[in-house]
DNA sequence: GACAATAACGAAATCGATTTCGTTTGACTC
DNA sequence: GAGTCAAACGAAATCGATTTCGTTATTGTC
């Protein structure tokens, strides 16, 4: 059983070495990486002809050689749970492609990694820093209580979170001021008239769900509404939580003419579910959204979301965690940026009966 | 200005060393390593005592410096176009999440990398390979000669296709029968009575998008239907195209009852135009999709598709590679998997006028 | 013209784990 | 008891780029 390279396989090219370009050119290695790394104490004219020599044989250094000797990987990691199966929420996942995109403005890699089992989750953090493989973390839908966050901070190592914890003060964070968006999106519904405004929130575990709903509350309270608990069903981000969520509410008889999601996600199961409840959006029920998901524009309807840019948030990171790695101090870095309402055709004015 | 790490950051935690782990045990390096890596010449007694040390002082071997001896980055690496936003497309996310997670499995991390330009994009692979920060890459949407896949079977790199190729007898793929799948989208359509059912295809770059056009046009043969080329718009797998592409559909007074969409990202697009347009589905259009990622369970109505498991496809990918990259021949790994459909709302018999 | 300063470059050490190639120790054979 | 052999372990080389610390020319100064 051949179960080797065949012989239609080229057989790899060996990589081009430092030494071997040093040698091509009758200089010295440190000669070549100086000039390769454009020190002031090589000629200009040693520079030129390093440089062609290298670039005649296709030489790329080894990153691995290079990590080795500078104690710098050049890779940033990002870990997404599998619980909420791997890159599933859409929001997420333009995340990660701008982040992604950003860091190669930088010069920097990312290594995503899933992880299976969250108990194992410290422990893959732990691995990818000791094993040099990262220089620092991205972490996304920070937790209250984030174990991560007291892990990473207890070893000095660099992170940026997306989203803030009860720790905010001492580390990076970036975040979407969500508390002042659902404010203003409540207020945005009431004034179209909606009097009873519900709540499908998200993941009571995540940090930022507690703020979205202090701005649902804040923006009744400003519209001059009255409070009503039940009128928060909790949910966790899913779109099959929005589905539910809607049902909780439709069943209850709440009298609910409007509704305002923790995120997309959700926002869009809800509107599924009333349609299949024959419910028409936005004429018996409005739903709004948050996060701005490129999806949201192509639903039907198309929906009425507070969004925010997921490439500006991931421009941001990537600039914040260059800093981090080059030594800067965590409190320098704290970002605070706001979402705006886009209005499409999920929210109006209730129809007359 | 201070800028550096505060007191109450504390200072990075030294990482241990083999070399501090074998002073501790009075013990030689090669003695540790041999004994971690669970050499034969290493005794039971001592194996067990430096396992105990090693776990005591934290040891967790620098990736880097084996990397460097052993010649394996122990990462695969995953390009995504950025002209596609990153990982826009829900069923790329998914997919990547998936791959991530199997690849964990095996011991590998992902490597994901945005290609802002298009241009740069075999450079990177190059720098990819030759930095030595990756073992492999996995290819996502092969494209018609495609260059990406001549660049790397000529350096010998390891490499697996999601999709085949023109070359796909000479490399590692695994793909999905949408051939077939597109055939018996149509033969379905056909049972509940469509007579003119239209196509919104993909990027006509994609390799895949010819097949799936093959499959609508032997499902219209074996349904006993004629085939009318007019019935095809070209399309580019977006949503955006899809509301493009109905809206062409409906405008050119084709009559089409029916569209199968080339993915569910298009198909959603479409139906979201079909209800701008006044139009129900599936009473005066039925829609179907191709893939079954999850939001389309979700969406109103919920999305009858030609379903696929991202996370086999994540499985199988990530066994090949590992396969690849400790030798085998690529033309062993050659894996095609079926899709199925699953019914849901978005089709149905034509309601009667 | 002697001496200091600068520019330009190289030999060797370094990063940390692995591998090669011995060496030592003890058991076993005859 | 000499000789053989395997088991168990270590010294040193290795991977490839970077850095430290010189060393050699060259220029400039008085």
């Amino acid at each position: 059983m051949q179960s080797r390279t065949t012989e239609t396989h080229k057989v790899p090219v060996k990589r081009a070495t430092l030494a071997e370009v040093a040698e091509a050119l009758g200089v010295g290695k440190p000669t070549v990486s100086r000039a390769l790394n454009d020190y002031p104490d090589i000629s200009e004219e040693t520079k030129r002809r390093v440089r062609e020599m290298a670039n005649k044989l296709g030489y790329v250094g080894s990153s691995r050689a290079r990590q080795l000797q500078k104690g710098a990987a050049d890779t940033i990691g990002l870990l997404v749970t599998a619980a909420s199966e791997g890159l599933q929420s859409a929001y997420q996942s333009e995340f990660t492609g701008a982040l992604a995109a950003a860091l190669d403005g930088h010069g920097l890699d990312l290594l995503l990694h899933a992880v299976q089992d969250p108990a194992a989750e410290i422990d893959t953090y732990n691995r990818l820093w000791q094993q040099g493989k990262v220089d620092g973390f991205v972490l996304m839908r920070t937790r209250i209580r984030d174990e991560r966050i007291n892990f990473l901070m207890e070893r000095g190592v660099p992170f940026v979170t997306q989203g803030r914890s009860d720790l905010a003060n001492r580390h990076s964070w970036i975040d979407i001021d969500s508390e002042e968006a659902f404010a203003q999106g409540i207020e945005f519904l009431a004034r179209q008239g909606h009097r009873r405004i519900a709540m499908i929130s998200g993941d009571p575990d995540i940090f930022s769900t507690s703020l979205r709903e202090d701005g649902y509350r804040a923006g009744l309270e400003s519209a001059g509404l009255p409070y009503d608990p039940t009128l928060i069903v909790p949910g966790d981000f899913s779109a099959a939580c929005g589905r539910l969520g809607l049902k909780q509410l439709v069943d209850s008889a709440s009298g609910v003419t409007a509704i305002l999601c923790a995120n997309d996600a959700t926002a869009m199961g809800a509107i599924s579910q009333a349609h299949e409840l024959g419910l028409s959006v936005p004429e018996q029920l409005s739903v709004m959204g948050y996060d701005g998901v490129r999806m949201a524009e192509m639903f039907s309807p198309p929906l009425t979301t507070l969004s925010h840019s997921a490439a500006e948030s991931g421009e941001r990171i990537a600039s914040m965690i260059v800093g981090l790695v080059g030594g800067d101090a965590p409190a320098n870095h704290q970002i605070l940026l706001p979402a705006q309402i886009i209005e499409r055709r999920s929210t109006g004015p209730t129809a007359k009966e």
